[in-house]
DNA sequence: AATCAATTCCAAACCGCTTTGGATAAAGCA
DNA sequence: TGCTTTATCCAAAGCGGTTTGGAATTGATT
């Protein structure tokens, strides 16, 4: 069933219908209500393909998701952060597009898609510092908006991020007053630029307090629980070995805690830690009370944010860039305690 | 820049520049180069949107990711298939559309993807046994394939599956042959499609050895770390606690690690574990040496696979349905070994 | 009663491509 | 030489909607 013989059936012209279906103003009510009657009647669904072309706009939003080329690695942030925005887009008529895209080939992607005409805005994911997808699709001159930030970008773009240095300093702070002194921070890999303010966060705090960053106790891979475990493991065999891990991820936390545990300590009284905790839907921190003290934030929350950021950058492509900063919660669990007595 | 333009450019019809680059025959092999080169100088790339309209195919994939809506949990496994599965679409230019929808409305979810021509075919996610899905994509009579199974339905339809039953019968046979007598199964929830399967796997092979299955060293949850904890936890203080554990996922199998380890145990001494591992790329399971004794398959592999299966599909709607199933390997890691005798 | 402004509807153009059905020129054949 | 093929290109008609610019009807105003 299409408008056309929709029309038919109702004796009016498709132009009528059109106008009955979308709510504009010259059409009386009571057609309007015939209509819209005969469109469930018939259960009748405008095609997307006429209505983008005739619109010129794609009703769709493009997600890019980088695949790191060496690594093969998708972030597992990715699966709940697009649950949040799908959420919006269905709401809202759009449909969302996803590319899968290696990052050797980036810029190919984003081009075509908007030269394409295949979607009316993007949402660009886990940018890195100085990121050159921010130059580049204001040269294409689309609407975008950066879930996190890009460090070293000039020009002012649309982003939502979590403020990931404060979350760091306040859990390292929250460490110190525990009384511990020999902090380990289990990061991220640092190109990425939430883990870069990480660990600006994690120092600050220490300077702060008079400790000196020990590089040996910063470690920067890839957040997977075997590289928690591993880093971990090796700061813990250090002769002044931590008594206190930040750690980037609820996945790298599991790898720290195994390490603790593996070494004969008691987590939450010989070593304490705190964990970054997304809130990832099949990750969950504790049913009731939360296993792992954490900074928590949750990334389907900032994905339902960031996805009406970009609907109204859309709707309104003229507007000012758009900035929004979460603040991560400090949740308290089982994972942290006063620091051990030196013996 | 578009056809029109391009061809007043060129002064050609837009027929023959079209032509030309599509690579239809009636077109002189110097005026094709002419076209090609005159297309890349100026970027040209055609508008999706009209060729949607003109040929009347969506040139898009659906993918339809089901939300509990009791639990809001999205699938983990599915970040790395839709990576799989993005690969191949974008080498064959198809756009891939990602609709997460909780599973209350599904069904208007996937009449209107249809009906609006968003999509000339669907990957259906996590099938459930009786799943209503396939006779209803049936019904609508849009090509589609199924990533696993759904028992109990009567008609044929395209899927693509891991041998589960297979899998977990063999990994239940293999501790059976370390000396295993008391092994427990942390499973997935069972009225998933392969959570069942496993669950036949794994009582058919203890069957086949002369043990009768005890329901209490049965869990079915979701798989989450924590569930895994509870489970295992559970069945540790039991009188006549189990020597092995088969577990469904590489999540749920870190929780009953820690459940083990917490309760004193020595992993692969006094208690053997061997999980499912779906070679998630955040969460692999060792670097060279595998930590988990493990069933292995890869399901962003799977999603390359299921890709293939419905573009050729798509590509040939007349075709018989298709069914392909995936053997997992065995791999022999560190959280296995033989039986503990007997105090 | 004549004029003007709403109100309500429609015909036709348009969005940017594909595709059908020729037209024209060159080549092949009797 | 005249006629049929073949090769090459083009005009125009879609695809299924939206949107512009009227036209016809009705109601209000003077």
């Amino acid at each position: 069933m299409n408008l056309k013989e929709l029309a038919t059936k109702l004796g009016l012209s498709p132009t009528t219908v059109s106008r009955a279906l979308n709510g504009y103003p010259e059409v009386n009510e009571t057609t309007r209500e015939r209509v819209m009657a005969a469109a469930k009647r018939y259960s009748y669904s405008p095609n997307t393909r006429a209505i983008r072309l005739a619109t010129g706009r794609a009703l769709a939003v493009g997600h890019v998701i980088p695949i790191a080329s060496q690594h093969e690695i998708v972030n597992p942030v990715f699966a709940d952060f697009i649950a949040g925005a799908g959420e919006v887009y269905s709401r809202n008529g759009y449909d969302m597009l996803l590319s899968v895209v290696r990052d050797d080939d980036e810029e190919r992607t984003y081009r075509e898609l908007v030269a394409r005409g295949a979607v009316d805005g993007i949402i660009v994911h886990g940018p890195r510092m100085q990121d050159r997808r921010v130059p580049l699709l204001h040269e294409i001159g689309i609407p975008f908006v950066v879930h996190g930030r890009a460090s070293g970008t000039s020009s002012a773009y649309s982003w939502l991020d979590v403020n990931n240095r404060r979350a760091f300093q306040r859990a390292t702070e929250f460490l110190i007053d525990l009384g511990h002194r020999r902090l380990a921070l289990v990061n991220g890999l640092e190109f990425m630029d939430f883990a870069m303010r990480r660990r600006t966060g994690f120092t600050d705090a220490l300077v702060a307090h008079g400790i000196t960053p020990d590089p040996a106790l910063m470690s920067s891979e890839e957040m997977t629980e075997i590289a928690g475990f591993h880093a971990a493991s090796r700061m813990l065999n250090m002769a002044a070995s931590p008594t206190a891990f930040v750690v980037s991820s609820m996945i790298s936390g599991m790898g720290v805690r195994r390490a603790v545990e593996r070494a004969g300590l008691v987590l939450g009284r010989d070593v304490s830690i705190i964990i970054h905790d997304d809130e990832l839907s099949y990750l969950r921190n504790g049913d009731d009370v939360p296993i792992f003290t954490a900074t928590r934030s949750s990334v389907r929350e900032a994905g339902r944010l960031t996805a009406e950021m970009l609907l109204e950058l859309i709707a309104n492509p003229t507007s000012h860039p758009k900035e929004r900063l979460l603040e991560a919660e400090l949740i308290i669990g089982q994972s942290t305690g006063p620091a051990p007595r030196e013996v």
